[in-house]
DNA sequence: TGACTTTAGTCGCGAAAAGTGACTAATTCG
DNA sequence: CGAATTAGTCACTTTTCGCGACTAAAGTCA
């Protein structure tokens, strides 16, 4: 056994948990009783003997009750910024969490990104990394899938990526790009949802491919 | 002033110092006297107050006494993998250093990436992410031009970015991405170098882009 | 009912970029 | 000198991108 050091933990792990919430993304956030008034990102300090992921998990469980569907470590944060913990540095983990099942227990709330309380400079730059990490994986590992339902319309699909990207897409190359990825393939189911042609359902089915050539590419829109 | 443990640092500063060594890579490994007979990555605990970076930067400058032309951190790593300081965590960065100004203190040594030493499974995990990262910054940052010396003939570059990718460019693609991108302008000087025509030399000079678009891409040889 | 609106889904073309072999140019070696 | 060698460019084909315009199937409202 090891001790820690008393006073302050050498080092903690923060976690950014993700979610689409209706029209926007929405991070989680928690007021602690001791952290007087400052909303902070969840984290806690590790126990011996965990990994630092098996940490950031375990953040997730005691907010949400449920662990990420996708997980990724951002690094580590110091720069002397103050942190609610005093931790000398962070370990920072971005998570996502799909809407629907994600009931924060007391003490945690959503906050829409485009709306966030005041943070710690270093949890501020540690959200920001997130973004960008979430952005750059989004060709690459199936985020956008997991934040939305098993089976999901095409349209629902290309407006996550618009949300994750803050960019607008081009419908008919978002169709191309995706069938080029050889990503989802089409249920027998329709949904008519209100005006309109109604939709069909797809769900998430990647082809194995023989070269994993290069990783999903959409066209972007310059309005 | 706040107190360190004795027993063991809460986390050490690994870095990865990455050159080029005539036709390889090589990085820069150390045997301290209380490792017994195992190579590490170089690597310190913090100083009271310093930032990740300065620690790093640190590190460098012991080993080779002058700070890396370029770095990057490469995140915190632990998964419970035994580490020469005995620390929870390591936070890992990457490194490059031009060759010719790179003369390793006494105790450390360049290895060539081909044939390592046997390393710490956590060490060995960082190597691959120090690789892992060059290879996708290589078209955002400008890394193979800080390896070369100031003024290079394209062939070099060629030969450069081939290293650190591990794949063969061809080369009328390679200069034609070179040239959209607007990053080399030639001199008017041109050196001969035993047979052939004699190649000209070029020097690093980014041209501002309004819209810093997308990165560069090169097109690869399938062989 | 029938014109109009709204959302889904597709087509196809012009432009740009990528992949590649073959060509010309300037040097050294024998 | 001619062959070999390396540098640099050209030209052609294929693939990908950007995007407007089209058809399809529903609801809305006079």
């Amino acid at each position: 056994m090891r001790e820690r050091p008393l006073r302050t933990s050498p080092y903690s792990i923060d976690v950014v948990l993700v979610t689409a919430m209706g029209n926007e993304l929405a991070i989680l956030l928690t007021r602690g009783s001791a952290e007087r008034e400052r909303w902070s990102l969840p984290w806690r300090t590790p126990q011996t003997g965990e990994t630092l992921e098996a940490t950031a998990v375990r953040v997730a469980q005691d907010a949400l009750g449920e662990p990420p569907i996708w997980m990724e470590q951002l690094g580590a944060f110091g720069d002397a910024k103050r942190h609610p913990s005093d931790s000398e540095i962070s370990v920072a983990f971005v998570g996502l969490v799909p809407h629907e099942t994600a009931s924060p227990h007391a003490g945690y709330t959503w906050f829409p990104m485009r709306d966030l309380p005041p943070l710690s400079p270093r949890q501020r730059a540690i959200v920001e990394a997130a973004m960008r990490t979430i952005q750059g994986r989004l060709d690459q590992a199936p985020i956008a899938f997991r934040l939305l339902p098993l089976t999901f319309t095409l349209s629902e699909l290309q407006q996550m990526y618009e949300l994750l990207l803050g960019k607008r897409l081009h419908k008919a190359s978002f169709r191309r790009a995706l069938q080029a990825a050889w990503l989802v393939e089409p249920t027998d189911e329709w949904r008519s949802e209100g005006r309109g042609r109604p939709a069909q359902l797809f769900r998430y089915a990647p082809k194995k491919r023989r070269k994993p050539h290069r990783g999903v590419r959409f066209d972007f829109l310059y309005p």
